[in-house]
DNA sequence: GTTTATTTTTAGACATGCCTAAACTTTTAT
DNA sequence: ATAAAAGTTTAGGCATGTCTAAAAATAAAC
């Protein structure tokens, strides 16, 4: 059986590794969870037992075969569980990351199965984030931030790729949704900030909001 | 905070509460959570510490209002969760229960309201057990278990009080579900087993099923 | 190539929630 | 009314998952 503090470990380094190439380490999964390194390595030794992750002693750890298709199954859960909470219960994108967060370790192969069908097996959450298909496949949409995006292009938003509220929140703010059209003005070499055009209307943001906005051009 | 193991002891209290009148005993609600009598004890002075309930030792026990407040809606969200199982996502009156125990402790109030609105305010479950309204009331119907009703007359089963998947597969194969008319013919004075029609067909049953059938009658 | 700084691990503690065994209350039976 | 039975609580332990402080290993700097 596993625990959930386990499945918040194994769901923290992979969602680490998704990020960034390479070994995980103690202390970004101490971050990403918000606990002491000290806990994490107790943790790693405990997962290690269990076979769930590759572990070497100040070498950092990666995901098992095993490992990595629990914390898949449960980002799948948690991107359904967010879909059903907007598309169903009329919740905004930005109120359902804590929800969901309870939501995904609720075990039943069963009523994954049947959410998944009951939501028509949606490709994308509500923040356009790839929902992992039941056999582990996580859907590829062929998009790049918009700080990779060049000055004086459109694209669409497709999605984010931060699911916290203060950010959401703050998007809302600016007009940004899935869909909308955002053109690149200017690049301010100092700080990376951009500025963009959004429905006529000239806005900045941060490169730190920019790279996690998703964005497809035209062609 | 309350914790999930703390919840689990205030529902299990409630419901002894709801079928038994006096003071709940540690045996009771041991037997009732599947644990020991001292684990039970010992929980009990954790639950009197944050006054959710009343405990005198040695005295039995019983919810406080603020402790029976929060045991309803526990139970509010199970049968809210068991409707949304069956009616929306198609399952089976006997499958919904163990998902159900773990979806009762997923912490929104918001979530709740909208479920509940999503159902379109539901007063039954799938059981034909009642669900509290958010105001923690439960509604009242009026019937009675079939062990109490008189030989040769006629009734429709409203509701079961049993949510054992064992049980409920069992009624499915006598085809007993909500909205089944059963006659009874007979009571077996030894063991106060019944002789019931149900569809033209003369079925026997034990007291212990009866007593979980609830039944309306014609008049 | 040492020394310093950073990262990681170990050691020892603590809270929660469970256990068994033993002691203590209350109830039942004679 | 007292002994036996049943029910309940305490005592001591254990696993999980967390913490802080200190030690050990690795990486960075000079």
């Amino acid at each position: 059986m596993i625990t959930l503090a386990e499945e918040n470990y194994l769901k923290a380094i992979l969602s680490i590794s998704l990020n960034e190439d390479g070994k995980v380490s103690t202390n970004a999964i101490a971050h990403e969870i918000g606990t002491s390194a000290a806990s994490v390595s107790d943790m790693l030794k405990k997962l290690q037992d269990k076979k769930l992750i590759k572990y070497e002693k100040y070498k950092g750890v990666e995901l098992s075969k095993s490992g990595k298709s629990k914390a898949i199954n449960i980002l799948r859960k948690h991107r359904l569980w967010e879909t059903f909470l907007v598309n169903k219960l009329a919740f905004d994108w930005g109120e359902v990351h804590d929800v969901a967060e309870q939501l995904e370790h609720i075990k039943s192969e069963e009523l994954v199965d049947r959410l998944d069908a009951f939501l028509d097996f949606p490709q994308f959450d509500p923040h356009g984030e790839p929902i992992p298909t039941k056999d582990g496949n996580i859907p590829k949409s062929n998009t790049i931030p918009l700080n990779e995006l060049n000055t004086e292009t459109k694209g669409k938003v497709m999605g984010v790729t931060l699911d916290e509220t203060a950010f959401l929140d703050y998007l809302t703010k600016l007009k940004i949704s899935i869909g909308t059209e955002i053109e690149v003005l200017e690049t301010i070499s100092f700080d990376q900030s951009l500025s963009i055009k959004i429905e006529q209307q000239t806005q900045h943001i941060s490169s730190d909001v920019a790279k996690h906005l998703l964005i497809k051009t035209k062609n």
